[in-house]
RNA sequence: GGAGAGGUGGCCGAGCGGCCGAAGGCGCUCGCCUGCUAAGCGAGUAGGGGGUGUUGAACCUCCUCGAGGGUUCAAAUCCCUCCCUCUCCGCCA
């Protein structure tokens, strides 16, 4: 959630970062909401305070005198309770909206509300060209015996996949290479819960804009995480950090669930899109200065462990528009799928600035006081669709595939066969 | 799943209707002292909201002793519901 202190005092600058998401609220309407709030706070408590001090002498006094104070102190505790009651009911309905609102967009973000206006910042490697028809990863993995589908939706439906055989050791390979390289930068490996409190998706903001993505238990009121952004955000919930211990930084793997609501007959094909997939997440708690080059940082490591992978890719900054509740600023990068004739999301990072950490009530002592921390995330791997790259990029001419060199030590072979 | 115990400040731990946002200890910070270290002495040390006000001073006030309700003029203390932790038994990867 934003800083209140945007409303009461940049309210233009607000105006205009919500109109570059395309969202559209009465701002006038939410300031006069906010002053009645705290008008009608205090009015509540200057009662209180006066029926405290009238208890506090009523131990001390007797007969007439007790009587009276005690008659005086509950006609005020009485005030006091309906004036608590209304001013409740008007913070309530402030912040029913004031949490809907996304992030402030950072100016840098790319101008346009759908994804198509995100703008191209770099571009790496060049797509293959093959002298032979290439094949795409279904075709490839069916025919390895590496990856099922058919099977994987007469066991759970629609939109997952069984990974099989030396695929299933690709996988691993994958995320040690992952671990591997992000420990070597100060990342610490994380192993999250994936059920969670719906209080950690209300904090890292999926709630309550994005719940119908999200999975549910409601037996147990618990939901499956579609990141493990999720648990790591909202592992250090309500604590306060000294200034020397940030960054911290994790990598978290954890498998992750989307009900991909909204999407059918999109993706259909293979596990491009999938309702389950395993993913190394890289989650950084920052003091605030340091959240713009927390994030270059979170990209280049996305750079340089694609560019490990041999896969041709772009990077591009997202349009404002298309940025989700909680990113003031977000890049993907989108590697080539041979087989789409295009560049594809991979990977992603965000800078989330203080939006989750306000929620969550992460801070750290500054010098002028505690403050909210800035958080950020950024995929390092996602398995499932690395692996389509990497089958359909490395693809030879037989069907196999070669393993490319940075992962062969973590394989134990170089080619993906039978 | 069955039986019992308990959740208080960074940690340990007292308090069981008002003088308690909370004794004491540890830790930490600052200062003093001892030519290092250890020890010692003094001071400080929870979070959040609102108001007056400065612009990163101060003051006033409210809320918070697991969470949410209730009783009372007054609740960390009494009552109810829920959550969590620990111990024992059962089951289990």
């Amino acid at each position: 959630m934003i800083d209140i202190a945007y409303l009461r005092d940049h309210r233009s600058e607000l105006a205009a970062s919500l109109e570059r998401r395309g969202v559209d609220v009465d701002l006038d309407e939410l300031a006069n909401l906010d002053s009645q709030r705290r008008r009608s706070r205090f009015e509540a408590e200057e009662i209180r305070a006066k029926q405290k001090e009238i208890g506090k002498s009523i131990s001390s006094l007797s007969g007439d005198a007790k009587q009276s104070a005690i008659a005086a102190a509950g006609e005020l505790a009485d005030r006091y309770k309906t004036l608590l009651t209304s001013a409740d009911a008007l913070d309530e309905e402030f912040n029913t909206t004031w949490t809907t609102l996304p992030n402030l967009t950072d100016p840098s973000a790319a101008d346009g509300l759908e994804e198509e206006d995100a703008i191209e910042v770099s571009s790496h490697g060049t797509p293959p060209e093959f002298a032979f028809e290439a094949k795409d990863h279904v075709e490839l993995g069916s025919a390895l015996g590496v990856l099922d589908v058919e099977r994987a939706a007469k066991v759970s439906g629609s939109r997952f996949g069984f990974i099989l055989g030396k695929l299933a050791i690709v996988e691993f390979a994958l995320v040690r290479y992952t671990m591997d390289y992000l420990m070597g930068h100060g990342f610490t490996p994380v192993i999250p819960p994936v059920l969670v409190r719906e209080s950690a998706l209300y904090g890292t903001g999926f709630f309550p804009g994005d719940a119908e993505q999200v999975y549910s238990i409601p037996d147990d009121d618990l939901y499956l995480v579609g990141t493990s952004e999720v648990p790591i955000a909202a592992f250090h919930g309500d604590e306060i950090f000294e200034s020397s211990e940030l960054p911290i930084r994790y990598a978290g793997y954890s498998t992750c669930f989307r009900r991909e609501a909204g999407t059918y007959g999109k993706d259909t094909r293979g596990i491009f899109r999938v309702h389950q997939f395993d993913k190394v997440e890289m989650f950084s708690f920052v003091e605030p200065e340091a959240s713009q080059s927390e994030h270059d940082f979170l990209l280049a490591r996305e750079e340089e462990l694609i560019q490990g992978l041999e896969l041709p890719y772009r990077v591009v900054n997202v349009a404002a528009g298309d940025l989700g509740s909680s990113a003031a600023k977000k890049y993907d990068i989108e590697a080539w799928f041979p087989s789409q004739n295009r560049y594809r999301e991979v990977t992603s990072t965000s800078n989330t600035t203080d939006y989750q950490a306000r929620r969550l009530k992460i801070r750290y002592r500054g010098e002028s006081g505690n403050q909210f921390v800035h958080t950020l995330n950024g995929t390092a791997t996602a398995v499932g669709r690395t692996l389509i790259a990497l089958m359909e990029n490395h693809q030879l001419e037989d069907g196999t595939v070669r393993i490319p060199d940075a992962l062969v030590p973590y394989t134990g072979f170089d080619l993906l066969d039978r």
